[in-house]
DNA sequence: TTGTACGCGTTATCAG
DNA sequence: CTGATAACGCGTACAA
């Protein structure tokens, strides 16, 4: 039951009968400021003894975390988990830590997380950001610490972004519809707010139909009977385009669309799981790449880490299926 | 554009004229070590300056993190999201970060994150474990960091554990089917493997029925038409108990179970979200509270890193509701 | 190529 | 009640 006493890099330096720069230096990486038989003796000693350096020091040192913030907008959808599954599987293999933070769809929650990541020197921050202010971010970068936007974007250019092609893949997807002879859309969302992704959305289904109806609900207190007295459900022609998997799935388990005689498809959005295929393996939905985005996000972030100034400001888009 | 200079508690101390001593005595809550003159000064200063400490001077000074490491078998799952918010909101209320890792279901990554977080001096870990094996845990506790078990048991009295009332919730649900006439139980899980929860489970369904079919699935390649192959379908008196939800929703999906002419509930199981009950409004499924399991746990923790030799362990049982 | 010495911000100890 | 000072473990000028 004895308390394992950890070795530190003096202990180290001891064994190896070198000085704790040298070590250290060995430590950084920085294997062309020694013979190469330093390398060899301390690799093999590291090794041997298991060493592993004690982190708060590093940082204290360094003046930097291992830690990268990760602040998601909603940690229970699907669509977080995944791309925060991206982000961590990047950058643990550069020992970075993801630590995840929820700002519960809540402006007031999001800047206080900001703040709170913003004292504890943080290496980076991959934001899925509720708020369009960049003042809340400026902080960050004016800290040297990289940020990276991932899902939404906030309509300055300044932050590198991450995020899908919104507007194009609804547009293509609207286009298939109107080919089959809808000519209104109802899209069924949370409120639109300025978040982004909805804007585009939505400006993806105008460029393609004239006749557009929205419907703004809350996911948590969504009253169905309430919401089709105001869709037109009884036409047709009417397609109905859900912006988010819940409310599609809920839409989807509890209308008569599903078995139309028709049978044709009259309900769409965008989903996150493979829950709306079980419901209606026919339909043909839009898929993003949550996992992809994340990856991506987090190599951008860590691109941040090794040039100095992080000159080149990138908007990558990972585009979403039809399918 | 200038970086903002950090202010350290030597600031403070010049600041207030005392030394950096008392600084410290005040921010770690001594105030009766101190005039209370002076704490009313150091307050007003701090509050002025927006004085936070740096962490990593702590971490090294006290040799100890305020990280504590979550390992969740699999991130993917709502369960797992929730209680992990649940942690958060009570470790956040005294300045502790939980960190998020994924065991993805993977005994060989559980051991390797078990071992990294060991390395990192997290202040406290909670898992939900995969393995049954004690021995990767002993390590933390001979090392004074306390250890909490969320969801699953390992078997061995020694750690806090929080877990639900798999086995009496179970036979509660099995006793209820059992009074309206079904003589067969299938069970549609993934593998039991030593999972504590599922074995309970099964235990709670043999409890009640003489007749009970046991089927191991995989989840992400679930073939519909082998499995219903299996399940003696067309027995109106053969109730089906699926442990999972996934595998719950697209069962419910894709059975006519649902539009039986009896209209009688011939499925049922464990129920993290809503979206089962969007499926099927008037059944009975098992819901677990994985929010409260999760600020229980994290409630555990904490307790321990005050008293100071973790005497009493705790097994805590929080109930699930059958409904 | 290697070593020395100091700085990083905080806490703990011991002396007043 | 308060102060001085030695750790804590590592990175990095600067020196050799």
């Amino acid at each position: 039951m004895d308390k394992i006493k950890k070795l530190t890099i003096k202990d180290i330096a001891t064994k190896a009968n070198v000085s704790t720069a040298t070590v250290s230096r060995y430590l950084n990486g920085q294997l062309n400021q020694m013979s190469e038989k330093t390398a060899v003796k301390l690799k093999k000693i590291i090794k041997e003894t298991a060493y592993v350096r004690n982190s708060a020091a590093v940082q204290l040192a360094k003046q930097k975390s291992n830690l990268v913030a990760v602040i998601a907008s909603n940690i229970d959808e699907y669509f977080s988990s995944e791309y925060f599954k991206g982000i961590v599987s990047l950058l643990s293999a550069q020992n970075y830590i993801g630590v995840l933070f929820d700002s519960n769809s809540d402006i007031a929650v999001e800047s206080a997380l900001l703040e709170s990541v913003y004292n504890q020197d943080f290496a980076g921050l991959i934001l899925q950001p509720l708020s369009t202010e960049p003042h809340l971010i400026d902080k960050f970068t004016n800290n040297d610490t990289p940020v990276v936007l991932i899902d939404r974007d906030i309509g300055n250019g300044e932050i590198s972004t991450v995020t899908t092609n919104n507007f194009q893949v609804t547009k293509f997807a609207m286009a298939s519809f109107l080919d089959e002879g809808f000519n209104k859309v109802t899209i069924i969302t949370e409120p639109v707010n300025r978040i982004s992704t909805r804007i585009e959305r939505i400006a993806g289904v105008r460029s393609v139909f004239d006749h557009v109806q929205l419907i703004e609900v809350d996911t948590d207190h969504l009253d169905l009977s309430e919401l089709s007295d105001e869709i037109d459900i009884n036409n047709p022609k009417n397609l109905l385009f859900v912006l988010k998997e819940r409310l599609l799935i809920q839409l989807l388990a509890n209308t008569d669309l599903l078995n139309e005689p028709t049978s044709r498809q009259r309900i769409t959005g965008f989903v996150d799981t493979n829950i709306p295929r079980y419901l209606a393996p026919k339909y043909k939905f839009i898929q993003q790449s949550p996992y992809l985005m994340g990856a991506t996000a987090a190599e951008i972030l860590m691109r941040q880490f090794s040039e100095q100034h992080t000159a080149d400001i990138k908007q990558i888009v990972i585009p979403s299926r039809f399918e």
